[in-house]
DNA sequence: GGACTGACAGATTTCAAATTTTGTCAGCAA
DNA sequence: TTGCTGACAAAATTTGAAATCTGTCAGTCC
């Protein structure tokens, strides 16, 4: 590196080149080193191991992914709901169709740690607990726990969120499938009259 | 093998044998064929390839599972529905948590062979169908079409049945995140009185 | 004749040696 | 003093030669 002080950030760029470029299961800490033009001990000089980096990477990455979903307009409930989950699985679709290894790199490491992924669903969870939340103030929706709720529609949603369904992503029948799905959980969850 | 002729059974069944032993990586026809006394071309004579020989397996594992679901008693759909998705449920978690590597093993023959795999799928929410079809019928259930609908109920409910979720079966809040999956599903498929 | 054997070629897997990587740290350089 | 280097031990991975396995088939046995 051409800079006089070898920064977080700059390790992270690295980081995330060599395993885009060797996947995960080649890329070393003195690949990331090479790439930066430093000995491998100063990359442990910020960070204490090579699995803290990998997850260092991971979360950038999953933070990304929050962004793009916290912007869904506002509107009925229902509507929201839908272009949510709409919203979660095109950009997972997206990503796996654009760069199959990629995604297959970036699944690995969010494999590799549990807590960062967890934290992660706690996010994306709350988002949809806020969409359910102010459905239920607004008398569209009904349900006794928003919280458990918003998990119940994450789970149910799970085969069209999780990487581990990937390969069924590019099944035909599988954006039937997914509104399908979608039909039936907001039927589940809009407000009916009482008889 | 002490019989005189050699059966598909009796290399099923040793097949079986050897894969629970060595596991789906290590199993090999000659271990078959040694397992029954014969050499391995005579197992060759009664399946063309060692794929085909672990495909049987798969099917003669994947339609013991068909039997158990089958017997759900009749009652109101809702009922019949909850119990079923239940039963599904709780068998596979008992068969991972009593011998998690065999049910690792079969995970990686299931995975094997798309097609025996698909066919299972389609008698399993052949099942869920006649349930949901049967609630329709009694006036409990809503739907345009029983079918799409006990697709979506099986999509919906992936993360209690399918293997690649086996690992968050242990979870304890498993059991109240399915209950909830379930709650949501039903809501979403009883009949609602017309406001 | 029909069921089985065993030798064979090519593909795959195994195992141990050689290399590489991880993580540490005393020392160097600014 | 602060940040980096490079040598080092232990652990993990790669390599390639040897062993094993898959699938075939001419031949044996009843």
């Amino acid at each position: 590196m051409s800079d006089g002080v070898l920064t977080r950030e700059q390790i992270l760029a690295a980081a995330q080149d060599v395993l885009r470029r060797y996947g995960p299961a080649k890329a070393t800490v003195v690949d990331v080193a090479r790439a930066l033009g430093v000995s491998h001990g100063s990359v442990y000089r910020h960070f204490p191991s090579k699995a803290a980096l990998r997850e260092a990477v991971t979360h950038q990455w999953l933070e990304q992914s929050h962004a793009a979903l916290a912007v869904i307009p506002d509107g009925p409930a229902p509507v929201r709901l839908r272009a949510w989950l709409s919203a979660l699985f095109t950009a997972k679709r997206k990503k796996v169709l654009d760069d199959p290894e990629l995604f297959a790199t970036y699944t690995v490491l969010v494999g590799e740690s549990s807590t960062v992924i967890a934290a992660h669903i706690d996010e994306l969870v709350g988002q949809l607990e806020e969409i359910v939340a102010a459905g239920v103030e607004r008398g569209e929706l009904a349900t006794a726990d928003a919280r458990s709720a918003a998990r119940a529609v994450f789970d149910a949603t799970a085969r069209f969120h999780d990487p581990a369904h990937a390969a069924e992503w590019s099944d035909p029948a599988i954006d039937a499938q997914f509104e399908a799905v979608c039909d039936l959980l907001i039927s589940g969850l809009v407000r009916h009259a009482r008889p």
